[in-house]
DNA sequence: CTGGAATATGGAATCGATTTCACATCACAG
DNA sequence: CTGTGATGTGAAATCGATTCCATATTCCAG
């Protein structure tokens, strides 16, 4: 590999003179730069990112954490992120934590030593340790997906979308409904959804079985056991609707039904959340509730440059659009 | 942030000390270290990658450039790639191109100035002008997913796939088959599985109708579309079975066979490619090919390590399993 | 008790860029 | 013709680590 040297004696200028050529600043002949300009095309030669970065404190590398890459949700919100950041020559460091938590903090630390210019955390479950570790931290950082206290962050509206999808099932003419949920450990999607089932339900004065709120966890399988639950529990009453808070649960429990003979939405309406591409082509069509998960990523990354920029540097929550998708199975 | 020079002052020795006892190399006293710990646990110090990249020429850092993040495939090799090399102390810096060619080698040359010590590329369709860069690479180097020339490459034998599911239906007592293939610039979808197709037929001595032929681009709409065209064709003929080489051309497919009253697979049998999640889901469930993408991922990053560590340096292919999935819709 | 190995430490060069500062030349206004 | 601002260039410091080499001390074998 050339490097900045090489150029310079081919070019029979000083180094400073080189990099002043590619940098476009200050004086330089119109003579000296053809040469310059000659010998990097000869050579090929491209400048260090990782000298440039030691000096200049700059790396125009934004970290990016997220729980698992392979689900639909995370990867269009990278997706989202990738790309504005790369409107403005800024690449991605990823760092795919597989749900550890652990590893989460292990993350924010290799991170810090490569010494990016921001951090995004895509997040599910917050532990205490990883907020103290966050508060540490001295440069940008946001977080998509969750709400963290003293931190700039994106997130669904968790709340109002569940209080949503739950009045409009109860519109819809049912009053014994079913949830299926899960741990609240996960703020976003096991607390504040449930807690927004509840409350719409309390609002309506209408009655809450116990047995017919289920926990399950995040995926296909686990929202069919869970709706089994629900149905074999002892007292035989079953309810007429049930909203999952993710698409899969809903799925699970969907799969469920049809091997009892349930007819969807006939004999039982079932309801999701998110969207996923899935839930257009299951039979029946789900209804659900649509978040801009791409568009997050792309608002999550300009809050981040924003930062970067000195501008915009308090603590900024915002809370992202939804909007409630009618299909057939309710 | 402190950085080595700090350390040494705190703990009264030089930054050669420091740096052995960080590295746990040549002799330290016990007094000495001990000193330089308390310095590190008491600064928070931790030291950067830039300044030891730059001396070291090792980044630990793997380039992985991909056409575009948000599908079920390239997300599972990902998470693939990001598992296996965070093994070995390894992070993965991402170039997602969104299926523009000319980042592809935007990305290419950005991932080299950033020093990366390797490269992989999970490529879809494969340009002149990036092979061309590709063999001017210096670093290792692999490919996912497509096979290059003179490149070392993990893919899917897309031939011996096609072939066998066109056999299977064959099998299955069909002989009017149709196909739904994609363009041919895309070596292995498009070209190698269509080419298995007509080899097939031909081998068992079917007929090829040419209206029966079509290709499509990626998304769902379009495997609609597709079929669309095989059933209003003059002739009025149609298949009793339709091979698609992706999952969502096939549930495209699906969706416009429902639409016409057509019975799965009564009236006719479907076909798809790819065991995406979707498959399993839609009704009824698709009869597929699973490919194992996530460990394609992680034999692609052994590829690569190994060649870092100066292993296995020559050109490499590999052609990864699949196994035939039957479900309900043939 | 002496010489070589093992232990311990630091000075200084180095990696490849940027940036500050000093200096040289030139053009032109007054 | 002289002073001043614009133009052009390079030497050297700097960023934060690693590493080679030199040096000092200790220890033990012969």
């Amino acid at each position: 590999m050339a490097t900045i040297k090489d150029i310079a004696e081919i070019a029979k200028v000083s180094r400073t003179t080189v990099s002043r050529v590619i940098n476009d600043t200050g004086y330089v002949s119109d003579d000296a730069r053809e040469r310059v300009l000659q010998a990097i095309k000869r050579t090929g030669y491209i400048p260090s990112e990782y000298a440039k970065s030691l000096r200049t404190k700059q790396t125009k590398v934004i970290g990016v954490i997220l729980p698992k890459i392979s689900t639909e949700t995370v990867s269009r919100m990278v997706s989202g992120i990738t790309e504005e950041l790369s409107h403005y020559g800024y690449q991605v460091l990823l760092a795919n934590t597989n749900l550890d938590p652990v590893l989460e903090i292990d993350y924010l630390k290799l991170l810090k030593a490569r010494q990016v210019d921001g951090i995004i955390l895509v997040a599910t479950n917050v532990s205490d340790a990883l907020i103290k570790e966050i508060h540490k931290l001295t440069i940008p950082f946001a977080v998509l997906g969750q709400e963290i206290p003293g931190v700039t962050s994106i997130h669904y509206d968790d709340y109002q979308a569940a209080y949503d999808i739950t009045r409009h099932v109860i519109k819809k003419g049912h009053t014994s409904i079913g949830f299926i949920g899960v741990p609240e450990a996960d703020q976003a999607v096991g607390y504040e959804r449930k807690r927004a089932f509840i409350q719409a339900m309390r609002d309506h004065a209408l009655p809450l079985n116990e047995h017919w709120i289920q926990e399950a966890k995040f995926d296909i399988d686990s929202g069919n056991e869970a709706i089994k639950r629900m149905f074999e529990s002892r007292d035989k009453l079953a309810p007429t609707a049930v909203i999952a808070v993710t698409d899969r649960l809903a799925i699970g429990a969907m799969q469920y039904l049809k091997e009892r003979g349930l007819s969807i939405p006939h004999d039982i309406g079932i309801t999701g959340m998110g969207n996923s591409e899935l839930s257009r082509y299951v039979t029946p069509p789900l209804t659900t509730i649509h978040y801009h998960y791409k568009t997050a990523g792309e608002e999550v990354a300009r809050i981040i440059l924003d930062k970067i920029d000195g501008k915009n540097n308090d603590e900024k929550k915002s809370a992202l659009s939804y909007r409630l998708i009618e299909r057939d199975s309710l």
